[in-house]
DNA sequence: GTCTCCTAATTGACGCATCAATCAAAGTTG
DNA sequence: CAACTTTGATTGATGCGTCAATTAGGAGAC
């Protein structure tokens, strides 16, 4: 707010066409990730968390993980990690163990109830995001979505560092140049 | 789960150009919404599902909207709008009245403070989707982008008729028929 | 009128996410 | 080694969302 410098006078209003593109990217990005969970609860034992959670498990050998390079992998903030993990592990899925090299360190272990829960959610999700997201769409529907995905991924990640550096300009930037 | 009858016995696995495309449209999918809701609690009052409220009711008349009505615009559970209305009243974002046509419904109005809220946050919101969906495609891109939103959006709509379906088909669906 | 049924909205319990604060174990520097 | 800083992880407060249960008003059948 009040960032006059920055902000052109005359907002860029959307335009008709725009104006239909976002909606129907709105409906997207507030529509798939609940329907996935919704698919994941309902066929399942595992919300869409708990499922990345051990699909990350899953990945590597032995089902065992510092939790540090799990919330890494996922893109997650530790204490959201810590979180899961908390009802995760109250509910069976997974074990957390002390790492012999760092005593701060935890190490993630999934259960076998964890294991199984994982095996039986696994197709149901897979046939879920298939259905929904490649059949409907051809190969070279695909490759654009993709594109354009990472194009607004890309995107985003600029205006935060920008915001981010912002932040600092006001105040302390300087002294760091 | 253990739906053997409609779950390919072999999963339908995803080939590496597919995991491609879901991996940048997962990070879409779960990194917009909340990069959306991050700039706007960084430069307003308001958090993402309070400005879609204030959007929804500063598009009518007045400022004033049944509280039910205002759900089915949004696309939101009742309950869902109820939680967030009684936050924002407590803030003083907006103000609820009994219904004179019907004492169960409420009519929630729009504060001078939700109002000057609004104001204040659009620019900057408007431009943040500018500049991350927008700018960085083609318009011919935004076209297609719709296009593969719109065939997942249906897809998804499909699949929850058809699991909601089945739902009853285990037990009641005869006796309706 | 008074049952019954339907609908509008709220509530409470719970899971999920973020942020700021905390704590303990490593590292680092004198 | 002792003091300081950094790092790995947890915790508590708060907001957000869903589901199931509830309350209260309206509408129709009799």
């Amino acid at each position: 707010m009040t960032r006059p410098a920055e902000m052109p006078e005359e907002p860029r209003w959307l335009d008709e066409d725009e104006r239909d593109v976002w909606l129907a990217l709105r409906r997207l990005l507030w529509g798939l990730p609940p329907a996935i969970d919704r698919q994941l609860t309902r066929d399942s034992r595992l919300s869409a968390p708990e499922y990345s959670v051990l699909a990350t498990l899953s990945g590597c050998s032995d089902g065992v993980l510092r939790s540090g390079i799990a919330a890494q992998e996922l893109g997650w903030e530790r204490s959201r990690l810590s979180h899961l993990l908390r009802r995760m592990e109250a509910k069976g899925l997974i074990l957390r163990t002390c790492s012999p090299e760092d005593a701060r360190g935890q190490d993630v272990h999934m259960t076998d109830e964890g294991r199984a829960a994982m095996i039986e959610a696994a197709p149901g999700h897979l046939e879920f995001v298939r259905s929904t997201v490649f059949d409907p769409l051809t190969q070279e529907q695909q490759a654009l979505l993709r594109e354009a995905c990472e194009r607004i991924v890309d995107a985003i990640s600029q205006a935060e560092a920008a915001a981010g550096a912002e932040h600092l300009t006001d105040r302390e930037v300087r002294v760091e140049a």
